[in-house]
DNA sequence: GTTTAAATTAAACAAGTGTTTAATTTTGCA
DNA sequence: TGCAAAATTAAACACTTGTTTAATTTAAAC
C-alpha cells in the first residue's frame, strides 16, 4: 500500500511527480534552506497535497538524501570521460575547469544544498555518498595532472589535491557573494551575470591554474 | 523599561551576558544555521532565560544583525594597516593571505554564517553593512597590487577583483569539505587539521596568486 | 529602609512544524 | 463492468517555534 516504507534510498523509482517535487525541493531547498524550508512550501510550489512528501519519499531527511542521490549520479561520469579524450595536457585542465563550472551552474541549488546541509556530520548517509563522488573526483584530476607531469608540461610540487578546492572554491565564492560582484561588475541582468562567469570568471580561473602549473621560478 | 525596543542595532551596548548570548549564538548557527538554531537552543546553552534574548536584542533576526555587526568591526582596520607597511609587494601579498586566513580561521562561525544567511537578499540591513566592508577589503587588496604592478613585479592582466575569491574560496572549499580533507590528508586531530592551513593549505594559496601574478607567457 | 528601575523568570500565546490517519478518488487490469 | 491497488485528499496529531505577558527577584539611588 505504501509504496516506499523500509525501502532504502537509491531503489526509489523516480516518476514524473517525483522530480517535480525534487526539482521543487532543490530550488526552495538552495534559496532558504533545508531547515527553512517547510514540506507545506514545497507541496504548494509543486502543486501537490503535503502527504505526498512522506507517502514518496517517507520524510524529509530522506527527500533530500533523494534529491542529492539524484543529482550527483552523472556527474562523475563526466570527469571520467575526460579523462579518455585525446588532448594536450593544459587543453584538459582547461576543460575540466569549464566541466566544473558548468556542472556547478548547471546545479547552482544542489551544490549550494550539499555545501549547507552536510556540514554537520549528522547526515552520514548522504555525506558518505557526497564523499566518495568527490574521491572519484579528485582520482580523475590527479592523473589529468599526472599526465602532464611526466611529459615534462607541468611542475612537479604543485599540491595537486588542493587544485580542486581553488577551482571550485574561486567559483563558490563568487557565487555566494552574486549581489557583491554584481554590484562592482555592474552586471545588471541575469544574462550578463552568466556571461561574465562564462568568459571572465571562466578565464580567471584557467589563467590562474595555468599559472600554478607551469611557472618556473 | 524595556532596554532596546524602537532602537537601531548599532547602538546596544554590550554588557557580559550580551556577548556570552552572541558567543552562543555564533556557533550554534554556524554549527546548524540560523533557521536550524532556535532560541530556546540558545538560552539553553548560554544558561539564561528564553525571554532573556528578545529583552536584549529585540528577535532573533536582530540578534543575528548585532551578532555580524559585532564580528565584523574590526576586520577592516587589519587590512588597512597592512597597507602601510613597507614590505615588497610579493611579501605584502603574502601577508594579505596570511590576514584572510587568520581572521577567517578566528572566525570560523561567523562567516560561515555571513555566507550561508546573507544569501538569500531578505537581510537587506545585514547585508548592506556586509558589502560595505568587502568593498573596503577590495580597494586594500587593489592598492596593494597596484603597487606590485607599477613597480614592475606584477603582471597587469590579471582581474584583481577576482584574487579575493581565489584566496578565500580555495580556504573556504576546503573548510566545507572538511570531513573530506580530513580522510584523504588523514588528519585526525584538530591540532593536525590546523597545522595542515597553516603549513600547506597557505603555501598552496600564496604559491598560487604567486604564480598568477609574475607569471610570465 | 524605602523606592524605582532593571533583570530575570515561568507561563502562556498563536502560529507553524513534520507526520499520520482514514476516507475518497483515480487508475490499471481481469 | 467490477475490483483491487495506487494515488490523492482534508483533517488531525503532537510538538516546536518566536514572542509576549505579568509576576517576581535583584540592584542601585536616595
Amino acid at each position: 500500500m505504501h509504496p516506499i516504507r523500509n525501502n532504502t534510498m537509491s531503489h526509489i523509482e523516480l516518476n514524473d511527480k517525483k522530480i517535480q517535487i525534487l526539482n521543487v525541493a532543490e530550488r526552495l531547498f538552495s534559496e532558504k534552506g533545508f531547515e527553512g524550508t517547510s514540506i507545506r512550501d514545497i507541496s504548494k510550489e509543486a502543486k501537490i497535497n503535503i502527504a505526498m512528501v512522506s507517502y514518496y519519499f517517507g520524510s524529509k531527511e530522506r527527500l533530500l538524501e533523494a534529491l542529492i542521490f539524484h543529482k550527483t549520479v552523472d556527474l562523475k561520469l563526466q570527469l571520467e570521460n575526460l579523462l579518455q579524450e585525446d588532448l594536450e595536457p593544459l587543453e584538459k585542465v582547461n576543460k575540466l575547469i569549464e566541466i566544473y563550472i558548468n556542472r556547478i551552474c548547471l546545479n547552482k541549488g544542489i551544490y549550494r544544498v550539499l555545501h549547507f546541509e552536510l556540514y554537520n556530520k549528522k547526515r552520514e548517509k548522504s555525506l558518505q555518498a557526497f564523499t566518495e563522488l568527490k574521491k572519484g573526483n579528485l582520482k580523475s584530476v590527479e592523473s589529468i595532472i599526472k599526465q602532464g607531469q611526466a611529459l615534462g608540461v607541468f611542475r612537479k610540487d604543485v599540491n595537486i589535491q588542493l587544485i580542486t578546492p581553488t577551482i571550485i572554491g574561486t567559483f563558490f565564492h563568487f557565487h555566494m557573494n552574486r549581489s557583491f560582484f554584481e554590484e562592482i561588475f555592474d552586471l545588471k541582468t541575469e544574462e550578463m551575470f552568466n556571461n561574465y562567469i562564462k568568459n571572465d570568471l571562466t578565464k580567471h580561473i584557467q589563467q590562474t591554474i595555468k599559472a600554478l602549473l607551469v611557472y618556473e621560478n
